[in-house]
DNA sequence: CATGAATGAGCCTTCATTCAT
DNA sequence: AATGAATGAAGGCTCATTCAT
């Protein structure tokens, strides 16, 4: 009864990402999506501003979800690589489920590239430090050369965007046993020095 | 006279990259690009079936110009790793010269994901033996490590794919030393060995 | 409790007039209705049919005020000049206090032109016979010249519209003076004669 | 040839003083002027900003003609009064064949009060000097009783506003023999003097 | 009985494409 | 051959009205 209200908002939301991966920003009606959430055109208005306010809800909610399954998994206990290896995995698996969100952030990220871009660069500094203690405690347990931080955050970031974009390209791949496979190539490569 | 209409088309071409890199497929106005070429509407749509005609023929002509320097740098003289490395820095000059190209293809990959993958899957497939054959002669001089061809060609393309993306996001950035860094990395690493 | 409901169809009546003066028929919402009488919109549809019987219903209300306001000046002690000239101001006095009614009939009269037609036809055949009497009554004393009734009416009528058509427009001025002026003149112009 | 692009302009300047006239600025679609118009409904944005642009346009169309009319007639031969008397007649014969006109000006006078409000207090304060001369041409005849100039314009404007507002709402009457009506009545009743 | 969340019909405006000059 | 004026299909958003609570 009273869980309603948020209930519609989510099949909202939901509907928005199936709609604009499958048609993209442009194409998708606004129609379609109230269509396909079971509600009116006119109550998509009430819970958000326009179109675009709807698409970034998606992506905002997504990546909010994926933050916290980094946060929670980071934290733990465990050697650092093995945190971070489950970590990934389990963004994996989030992305795996949600492939939707992906195929959105591919598709909009040149419509929204200002957005795209404080978001690229906010979360590149916002973690800055966490990811030098990081990459610090790798080093010293010998499972990362001894190379600049910085260098080795775009290293790793770019080889995650490129395999993210892969992925969402391939229908048929699982980003899980991608992620597998590059943790289990780093861990012999290291494991041989 | 008779070199006027080929002039007419490179002119359409470059301004349609611009306005499409700048503006985005779908914001883009046929009229933008025709002003800044410098000829009328209708004449754009002599030259081309439609707008998305237009859209892809930019594409294409820059991927067929990175072959060509692929093809050119690739078949010549020295090591396979060398020949490797300054392929990749030439591309890398080419799309630091041609920066709006990478921004229109990053802009609407999402648009035109079709083509995109059909485009993807060609490559891939297309250049299997080849890439074999190069990845080969690397481990036998010891530089790549013994891992399936498979899989190293899917690393590389991830990683190739991932740097490209941050380079358009990143204005500051020129690729070239981008993949500098990266062969560095590349030699270094295995030399130690 | 039985009075609350005529209480709350006053309060919607009186909201409606100023927002239909402030915001004309077709822009004003019932929302803003609503809220300024200090109810919900559905209960708007329990009083009224539409927004359009709403309008017409704020018309009707005044309209049956003033006529009720000349039916009790008319029929009074005095000669017939004077009881036009009391008629006259203590309607001028009511529009002056309830300027939002001319406002929201001369805003609307455009869009509600056939019913306004006909409440203008209906005044002046329901009072022809009234008016008859009341001319010759004013003749007979030497206030009006010897011309038809008929041409009387109207050129009164009309320059009745003209002034109260300026008076709405001119937010300085007030009506009661205006008709003041007007008779001042009428009764002087007369007085030489 | 050379004339086809003021004549579409004409022709969609008729079309929506009709279809304004007869339907109102609000409920009026483009669509159905451009129908009308014989035109598309993007060429109406060719040639006028918005709607609303296109309703000022075809008033201050009208009132242009209306002040040409009245310029060439003011300024000729003659009494003072027989000049008003034929300027008036000229101006009643402009609306009996555009009586759309007005109509349209009536119907929309709320709708955009501001401007209507604007013009006419330029129209007064800009002719005010001319009136002067004009009435005290007139009094110096003896065809106009010794009242202030500002009032008599004020009586004037205010019975022509009605005597239009009228006029407007009886389809049955012409302008003409209602302007001639008032003029004979005013020649009788200072002749009588 | 009063409410306001939900609805969908309706409309202005844009822009890719065509065609007469 | 080149042009740009003309076109009309298409879509986001608003708001009068209804109905479940």
């Amino acid at each position: 009864m009273n869980d309603q209200k948020p209930e519609r908002r989510k099949r909202i939301l939901l509907a928005a990402r199936e709609v604009f991966a499958n048609e993209g920003f442009r194409t998708a009606e606004v129609k379609t999506i109230a269509t396909r959430a079971g509600v009116g055109k006119a109550t998509i208005y009430k819970h958000f501003d326009s179109k675009e306010d709807l698409l970034l809800s998606v992506v905002k909610a997504d990546l909010q979800a994926i933050r916290d399954i980094a946060l929670t998994n980071l934290v733990g206990a465990g050697h650092p690589l093995e945190r971070l290896k489950s970590t990934s995995l389990a963004i994996a698996d989030y992305l795996d489920q949600n492939r939707n969100f992906s195929m959105v952030l591919i598709r909009e990220a040149g419509e929204f590239m200002p957005e795209i871009q404080r978001l690229h660069e906010d979360v590149v500094s916002a973690n800055q430090a966490f990811a030098d203690a990081f990459f610090d405690a790798m080093k010293s347990e010998g499972v990362l050369p001894d190379i600049p931080n910085q260098i080795l955050l775009n290293l790793l970031m770019n080889l995650t965007i490129g395999t993210v974009y892969s992925w969402t390209l391939n229908k048929e791949q699982d980003l899980r046993s991608q992620v597998q496979q590059l943790f289990d190539l780093w861990i012999k490569g290291t494991a041989k020095t």
